[in-house]
DNA sequence: CTCTTATTTTAGTTTGATCTAAATTAAGAG
DNA sequence: CTCTTAATTTAGATCAAACTAAAATAAGAG
């Protein structure tokens, strides 16, 4: 199982949600909450890959999924990826790493972010 | 420079060369020997990613050069590197890990594989 | 000088990882 | 049932890693 460790580890937006679960167990809104800069359904896809390489697990809570970090397969490299997150100039590091490895489209703003869509406003709407 | 180191190790690819390296040392010549099913420019810019990295060296020795795997910067990871290698299990692996996270092109069939370029054939050549 | 061998570099192509936006699933509340 | 909230899944877009082929560089031999 080392070869998805190895290339789970890889990405830094798994690396900050590993950094995120490694201080204590946190709902899938919670992660994206802390991750203002990606949607929800990326980070979503981003706890599936982490899912599927047995580096977290996930336990039902109602309607929340509480994601937890399964320190036992991480332990290869819990070691570097501690030294990374404690490290004070890796922090300064931190927004360059991701700004600089984002992958995929640009983020676009939203069409009308605010305005929900009033779909029962005028039910008998002719147009 | 741990992220390099990350990054450096997270390719099937490079991680071949270390292995390679990891016996002894070898010119990128025998390199790219040994993994027939790349070409040598392909070889020859993953060394140097694996040099920018600082996870190899390189000297000069007449007209080769021979590379060395400088394994003070790939401690963190070489616990790991090593079970894999030696780990029966993972030989079996090798193949299809390559085959399956392969990037890029698709190796083409050469258009005349042995047929030299005939330059000096016909020096007063007319068209 | 030319020819050969060893290697790097450049230019262009392909592919998979990462993302967005929207649709969907699921579960609790009214 | 509908409405809301939580999360996943799908379809499509973008981007950079990894590659190929060919050109360029370098160095030894004739």
């Amino acid at each position: 199982m080392d070869l998805a460790l190895l290339t789970a580890v890889a990405s830094p937006r798994r690396r900050e949600i590993l950094r995120l679960l490694w201080d204590g167990d946190l709902t899938a809104g919670a992660i994206h909450e802390a991750m203002p800069d990606v949607t929800f359904g990326a980070v979503s896809l981003q706890l599936k890959v982490l899912l599927d390489a047995g580096l977290v697990e996930c336990q039902a809570d109602r309607q929340f999924r509480v994601y937890r970090v399964r320190r036992e397969a991480l332990s290869p490299v819990a070691p570097m990826l501690e030294q990374m997150w404690t490290d004070a100039l890796w922090r300064l590091k931190l927004k360059a790493e991701l700004a600089e490895t984002r992958r995929g489209p640009k983020p676009r703003r939203r069409s009308r972010p605010a305005l929900a869509r009033r779909r029962s406003l005028s039910k008998t709407e002719d147009r």
